[in-house]
DNA sequence: CTCTCTGCAAAGCATTTGCACATTG
DNA sequence: CAATGTGCAAATGCTTTGCAGAGAG
């Protein structure tokens, strides 16, 4: 992704630490902002996690980031990417992207049928992963 | 609703405390803890917030409440119901239920396809409810 | 008399904020 | 130099927890 994109029109400058930021969140995952600190002090030792939690703030503003809070643990980051929902595993809470199909369409119409407007959804499916199903097998 | 039903074969002892919280509960809406340890008071002056949330933990554990958690602010409690969703407005943060239709299909689908089981999921649709775009019209 | 429950206050965790200094345009 | 950004530490909001006493079976 072109770091300077989103930067330009806006009133936000382009510091290392606002670039450092978004390249780690590029790399990929669910992030919190823990993580994203923890990494981004390999390259500006530093760094503070206020200043990451500023910099998350202004990315998600211009639209480059997205959250995703859910019960019990911090938010995680990402990059903005298509609309999308997650599949979260109850257990090690890894997170999923899922293309959406169908739940737009169902949230548009109960939105309307409401009197709703700027609508906007978003759907998480909880389940046992594949993995930790298996990790509690080899345990019993 | 009977306050008994889901103690009496439970670890669990009726308390005066634990009955007000559900009663409150079933008097219906999305409450915060602290609406209602507000409540609550009316009647049992002096619990305190901490036995509220303890109370609503185990009221969570023999399902009869449901919590709905959502990004900068206190989760919502309601007395759990048939599967549904929330509407949420973005202004106001009130919360309306809606039935659920398709939703779970898809939930189900998805989850099958990834190999997860104990399948849950959440939707939630947030916009501008019709009051607050009357207020906003209002103030412009 | 033992086990559970409660109030209180302190601790915990994720996040935000005030401030003085550094950096940028 | 005027505006914006940063590190640090303190403050915040919500929730959980340890403890000593109260209440229930």
């Amino acid at each position: 992704m072109d770091v300077n994109a989103g930067f330009l029109p806006s009133r936000y400058r382009l510091t290392r630490q606002r670039a450092a930021v978004l390249r780690v969140l590029d790399g990929g995952g669910h992030l919190s902002a823990e993580a994203v600190h923890a990494r981004v002090r390999s390259e500006l030792t530093s760094i503070s996690l206020g200043t990451i939690y500023r910099t998350l703030e202004i990315l998600r503003d211009l639209g480059l980031v997205q959250v995703f809070s859910f019960e019990g643990g911090a938010a995680r980051y990402e990059t903005a990417l298509d609309k999308h929902f997650h599949l979260m595993c109850s257990q090690c809470r890894e997170l999923l992207n899922v293309q959406a199909g169908g739940v737009a369409e169902i949230a548009g119409e109960i939105a309307t049928r409401h009197g709703y407007s700027d609508v906007d959804w978003s759907l998480t499916v909880v389940g046992r992963c594949l993995g930790c199903s298996e990790k509690a097998l080899t345990e019993a």
